[in-house]
DNA sequence: AAAAAGTAGTTTCATTTGAAACTTTAATCC
DNA sequence: GGATTAAAGTTTCAAATGAAACTACTTTTT
């Protein structure tokens, strides 16, 4: 190998453009609209995230226990004991403890925590639809598609 | 209004399915690669995300100063500060104060960066691959272009 | 040209986060 | 059936985060 061969191999820098790089570009579009959807909602009915996530869950599942909301909302044990709690102080979710194991208790939202529920749902929808609203049906079930088969892959990955 | 009618549409709920929707999928998303990547890498190199951007940048545009590089790697001016701090600790980076402005710093990357970034980038690009292996290059071109859409849309929801 | 206002980057401080340790209860093993 | 191991949630503690205050400098105003 010629020496100037390898000088030049030495120098040559691979590069990466970073608005293209798919990690980024999916790390900066959630943030944006988990940044967005925060700002307007949960403010607007003090609750964080993983509380959002637990009472749309509860409303479609009543009776969940925290272990199987976890893989369902993607959230770890102590984000939902914390969640549980404060929405447990706030009236919006009842525990009951289950007869067979009482480690464990079903969770369940009260009547406030289902009126809540009635009210930010359509605002939530209202900004997915917003964030398609330039899109085709056909596009829509591609990009699902897309994302589905994304999630299985990293998931694969990770 | 009939009673019935009135006490039906009282106990309507609506009803969101989380897995569906589009804010949740993309967290989830973008977090489960994260990890995924931060867990090959970030540790690999002892590397934040914060870092690994600031050092990609640099890459293709040296010369950068923090502010620069703020809406080019999403990062606010704390990250950005501490992050510039640790890699220049750690000798991957150099700071130039500016001629014209003695409060702003232009950032090179050193030689030790470069080599870091020269190491990181076929790994980086690998996983990228891995992720959009089964996608064809028109699926790809399609992904890339609805995720410009998404990222401007909610751009101007935010 | 001194004072006021603005900007680049840093530091502080209070909050958020998550891993590890812990508590309580249940299941499994001699 | 008491001892051991495991599981569901909770708490603790240390690290990550980000808004606000701060420092050092520059630009604008009068």
């Amino acid at each position: 190998m010629s020496k100037v061969k390898a000088v030049s191999m030495n120098d040559m820098q691979p590069s990466l453009y970073l608005p293209r790089f798919l990690p980024y570009r999916l790390t900066k579009l959630s943030g944006m609209i988990s940044r967005s959807l925060a700002a307007k909602y949960s403010k607007m009915f003090d609750l964080t995230i993983a509380e959002w996530r637990i009472v749309a869950l509860l409303g479609s599942n009543p009776g969940l226990t925290a272990r199987e909301i976890a893989p369902l909302a993607s959230l770890d044990k102590v984000s939902i004991s914390r969640a549980v709690d404060r929405l447990s102080k706030s009236g919006r979710l009842e525990k009951r403890i289950l007869k067979g194991d009482r480690r464990s208790a079903a969770l369940y939202l009260t009547r406030a925590g289902k009126t809540m529920l009635a009210e930010i749902i359509p605002l939530a929808q209202n900004y997915e639809d917003q964030l398609l609203a330039e899109f085709s049906p056909d596009e829509i079930e591609m990009l699902d598609s897309f994302l589905n088969r994304l999630d299985a892959t990293a998931d694969a990955l990770g």
